[in-house]
Order: C-alpha cells, then sequence, then structure tokens
DNA sequence: TTGTAGGCGTTATCAG
DNA sequence: CTGATAACGCCTACAA
C-alpha cells in the first residue's frame, strides 16, 4: 500500500541512496540506473515522504500569510498576489486570517507552534493587537505586512498612505479648488485610516482650509453604516466646492449613493473621492477618484522578500515602500488627468 | 541554538520518552515531574520539530484548498468559510489557486507532491479541465467543490444552481409577470454560467416564453465588458416587462449602469436581476435582485467534511448540496416578499 | 510512573 | 558511479 524510497530501491536493483540521487541530482547517477529506477518510481506510484525529507532538509517550502480579517476584495488581492509569486518561486502558501481583533496573538501562536513553514509574513492593522510578532521569540524569517508597521529589524512591505494621502488631497485642493473638505474614516484603532487622516489634517492646514472637529468623522469600513450615517447629512455637506474624503471607496459609494437620493449632484454640489481603488470604484456614478493602493503587488513583494531572505538568512533587513497612485476619475469634479504620477505599483526602497 | 526533545529531557532530568509524554498525554506522567518538564520547555523555548512528529503521526494538521482563481469576492468568501472553520477544527489551510484555465492539473499534482496536507478540497469551475483530481493516483481525502461535478466517489458540496436559478426565474415570470427575458452568462466553459442557463431556457419554455438565441449572451461576468456590451443596446432591451438576467452580479449592476444612462429606467423600462449577492447587490440603484450563493457556508461545509473523513476515512461519501436564496430587492420590480424561501445557507444532505 | 530501544523515510557523508 | 551507515527529532511498545 504505502510505498517507501526503500521499495523502489529493491525494485530498480539498486540501493536507497541511488535512488535518493536520481530524485534530487539526477545528474550524479548513470542514465541507464537512472531510468530503471524513474521506471521503478513510476510503476510503484511512489511520491517521497515530505515529513522525512522536511526532518533532513529542514524544509517545507512553505510560507505563512497572516492576515487580518480575509474580508472584502483588499485582502483577497493581497492573497492573489502571494499566491502567484509563491508559485512562481516554488512555495506553498499557508492562509491565515484573524478571527477578531484580538485573535493576532493566537494565531500567530498557533501558526508558529502547530505548522510547518519557512517563513511568514504578517499584516496587522488594528492598533490595539500591539506587536504580535515580537512575542514570538523565536528565529523564522519574518516579513511585516503594512500597517504592522515597521520595526526596523524585521522585512517589510508597506503603503506609503501619507504619499497617497498627500496627493489626493493636493488634487482636491489645487486642482479642484475644494474650500471644505470632510473626512471619513474606518475606526481610530485602523492604522490606515489615522495616516490618512493625519496627512488629510496636515494638507488642510498647510492650504489655510479649516479643520473642523465636526467634519471627521469615523464609521467602520462599510456601505451600510456609510450610506444610513450620510443620508442624514448629506444635504448639509452639500455645497460648492465641498468634498468627502472617504477612507475607502464602499463609503465613498454610499456618499454618492445618499447624495444622489438626495438630489445632491456628484460633483457638483458635493464632490467624493475614495481610497483603495477597488473594483466598485469604476461602478460608481459617476466613477470614483480615488487612490489606487497596489494590493496583489504587496503580497508579491511579500513573498518576495520572504524567499530572498530565505535565501541568504543574514543581509540586512529590506524596507520597501509602494507607493499609490492617484486615480483621477470623475467624482472629485476635475477630470483632466493629474500631473506627474507614479506607475502603478512603482516602488521605492529604503 | 536549535533545541530538540533531547534537551528538555537533560535538562529536566528524565528521559526524551517523559517529555514526549508530558507534551502528548500529560495525565500519564506524574504531577511534579510534569512541573519540572513544562519548566525545562518554557525555560529552553522549545518547540516540537513538526517534521519528526509528522513522521510517525503521519499527519499535519493542514489542509489543502485549490481553487480556480482567487478573483474577487466570491473565492474570498470561500476563504473566509473555509478558514474559520479550519482554525476552529484545528487546522491549517494551504491555499493555491489556478493562475489560468490550464493550470488546474499542474496545481494539484505539485500541490499533492511537494506539500503536505492531510486532505484537499478541491473546486474546479472552468470546463476544459476536466477532471484533474482523477489522474491523481492517491489515497489523499478529497473533498469535490461546487463545479466539480459530483463523481459519486468523493465527498463534494455543491451550490444547487439549478434550484436558485429557478426560484428567480419563476419570480420574474410568475411575481412580475416577465415577458422577454434575456440571459447574459459567463463564457460558456463555465459551469456555473451553464447550469443557470439551462433552467434559463427551461423555466421560459414551460411558461410558453420565447427562448431567442439573439437573447443570450456570454461574455466574461466583468463589468467593463458588460457595460460596453450593453450600452449599445440597453434601448433595444427596454420594454415593458422585459428583463436582463445576468448570471452575476458585477454584469447585472453595467447593465442597471448602462441602462440609466440610456434614460432606461430600472425596473421600470427594463428589469434587471443578477446572481451571487456579493456586496455590490445593495450598492446598485436600485438594490439588486438577485440569489444569495452561500459562499463561505461552501468553504465551511468542505473543510467539515473533510475532517469527517480524516476522522472516519471508511464512511461512505456525502453529498451537500447548498440552496440558494432568492434575494428580492428592487430592481426587478416587485419588491413585495417572496414567498416561503428557504434560510440562508440552508443545506440538503443526500 | 519512568526509561530503553526500535523505527518512521530521507538525505548526507564517506568509502569503495 | 554506487552503496553502507549515520544522523534528523520524535513517538510508542515494552520492560523495569
Amino acid at each position: 500500500m504505502r510505498v517507501s524510497i526503500g521499495d523502489v530501491a529493491r525494485r530498480a536493483g539498486v540501493s536507497i541512496s541511488t535512488v535518493s540521487r536520481v530524485i534530487n541530482r539526477r545528474e550524479l547517477v548513470n542514465a541507464e540506473t537512472r531510468q530503471r529506477v524513474d521506471q521503478a518510481i513510476a510503476e510503484l506510484g511512489y511520491r517521497p515522504n515530505m515529513f522525512a525529507r522536511g526532518l533532513m532538509l529542514r524544509k517545507s517550502d512553505m510560507l505563512g500569510l497572516a492576515l487580518p480579517d480575509v474580508h472584502g476584495e483588499f485582502y483577497s488581492e493581497v492573497i492573489r498576489g502571494a499566491n502567484a509569486k509563491a508559485r512562481e518561486l516554488g512555495y506553498h502558501l499557508v492562509i491565515s486570517s484573524t478571527n477578531g481583533p484580538e485573535d493576532a496573538q493566537t494565531l500567530l501562536e498557533d501558526l508558529l507552534r502547530r505548522s510547518i513553514v519557512d517563513g511568514m509574513a504578517i499584516m496587522v492593522s488594528e492598533q490595539p493587537g500591539g506587536r504580535p510578532w515580537e512575542q514570538i521569540e523565536t528565529r523564522l524569517p519574518l516579513v511585516l505586512l503594512d500597517g504592522a508597521v515597521e520595526d526596523g529589524e524585521h522585512d517589510s512591505v508597506v503603503i506609503d498612505q501619507r504619499a497617497g494621502a498627500q496627493a489626493l488631497m493636493r488634487h482636491l485642493i489645487r486642482r479642484c479648488g475644494m474650500k471644505r473638505i470632510l473626512f471619513m474614516g474606518g475606526l481610530t484603532t485602523n492604522v490606515d485610516t489615522m495616516a490618512r487622516r493625519q496627512v488629510y489634517e496636515e494638507v488642510m492646514r498647510a492650504a489655510d482650509l479649516p479643520v473642523s472637529p465636526e467634519d471627521v468623522y469615523h464609521l467602520d469600513f462599510q456601505y451600510e453604516t456609510a450610506y444610513a450615517f450620510a443620508r442624514d447629512r448629506v444635504k448639509g455637506w452639500a455645497g460648492s466646492r465641498h468634498c468627502v474624503f472617504a477612507a475607502n471607496d464602499e463609503m465613498a459609494c454610499a456618499v454618492i449613493d445618499a447624495a444622489t437620493e438626495a438630489r445632491v449632484r456628484v460633483p457638483q454640489d458635493l464632490a467624493v473621492v475614495g481610497f483603495d481603488d477597488t473594483r466598485i470604484a469604476r461602478m460608481t456614478r459617476p466613477p470614483l477618484t480615488t487612490v489606487r493602493v497596489p494590493m496583489s503587488t504587496m503580497g508579491a513583494t511579500a513573498i518576495e522578500l520572504l524567499c530572498k531572505r530565505l535565501a541568504d538568512p543574514d543581509q540586512p533587513p529590506t524596507h520597501v515602500s509602494l507607493t499609490p497612485q492617484l486615480m483621477v476619475r470623475e467624482s472629485c469634479g476635475a477630470a483632466q488627468q493629474a500631473g506627474a504620477k507614479p506607475a502603478p505599483g512603482d516602488t521605492h526602497v529604503a
């Protein structure tokens, strides 16, 4: 039933070591012996036992990917990119996601102690989670993703949130001449939201525009929530050169819908912009001006870094910063081309 | 540097087997010995080597999940459900997706020969792929997902496409009184599309409605494609009691947008319905009538079946059929409640 | 309750 | 070019 390397050896009339060589370093074995072995392998349907193999080689060719939550398009794209790159490099991906904000620690521990991976990419985007990976005393190669703030020690790939938000804000103010901009973020615990909000305030002040506390909202990134919220207030938000800066496309979409329903015209009476450039950005009417976050590139880069470190464990940490790209469409009222925009997925290595 | 069970044993002043017992069957070892061992483990930061362990136990507690493509919300949800259930049951998930239609075979082979999984869930939704898993002569527990047509031999979980499409079509004809219904599917190689189309034709005929060949289109499930396509023809489609049945929500959304743009009112001049009930279904104006496919339930169920079989390898195959639920919203023109609709995720076990 | 000894399936080292 | 033989780290009878 279960066939091992010994069975193959016997059948081919050679020693175990020869079979092993045929599998791992064909060139070292005589052509016709090799053929006999190959045949025996085929006939027996032999497959090397990965456990035994891993025991010697101390590697599984599997990489871990820990995510905050596999909700929605964002993470789906990260996974997509990571998966593609992993396969390209001959690895498999063990993917897992947090079941709740407090679960990060548990997940990592479990992944680390009960699973066989050669390295791990970790994304933590909620603040209270702290830095779960630090608690883990292990020599497993780690790469930190996005929110999981660079700690200098580990390889990391982050989205340059500031650059993206700045490009967007400046476009709104300089190109579109916005005078009042409202900010609608996700939870205040979300690091991306906070980074965007900070830039929002900076650019506003730099432009001598008022940052009124009641123009800053924190919802939960969901369409329904944002829609219900906006429905009651769009009229109040409307006005010449007024704009809503939503921290993700879904909320932006909700604002557009609420506005349209209330006969507030977008962008004439109220401009709306989003963030991420998920698929829905092209489905809103008018199409959404937003900032494209290179999600799949992020996943792919993480895997790449991981593999590089696996190949050379002692190199100094690499920090990759991915620059988002401003996508000017119609919801901001200025459909003309933005100036010099970096190519999609453009990267800057620090 | 690297600490093994022997180190722990030495430190605790016991034998290796005792340490092993402490780890695997605590109850068999004296309380205070146990404590000494536990302490040694902690001090040394010892973690059992999963390779060695797997070599003996012949299991990795990892399950494979092979998908056609991790694009979009659909697969993202399947992963989500599978991941949650897997963690709940103490497993980890090795996820991988096809890079192209012809890649299924390669993916499976690679996953099977190079990765350590106790079982595998496979989803194949494109026809030309055939039945890749059949080529795999292995005794690895397998569960077939959705499109991967039941083959009787393996456990499987499928979506009852027919039931979903029937509920939708009957609603359109009986409740909404539609007289002309156009079908807009994905590629003809997509098994889901074909199942839906078949039901479409059956119900049309059963209702004595004409199934005109030029009312059946096959696009590619993408918004852009559908939008461009619809823009040129919505006017021709419009008419009292006319309706477009799109095989997924994204295309339905595109049709609504194209219609709205062309001043064809939805649903008065043209009703539109979709399939899947992805997030965008609630974001269209009017909100989309569609069929909810229990995507995450599908993933979760697959993992469940896999684990059951792992626990009892010789039980006869289980076939689970998940019934989709009709979601009546406004785009079909009949917002009233549909009659008896099955609960979400309602299942029927055959 | 604890220790001894054998084996799980491979790869690596080193003779031949 | 090929074949013994020793790890690899752990689990599990079986013996004490």
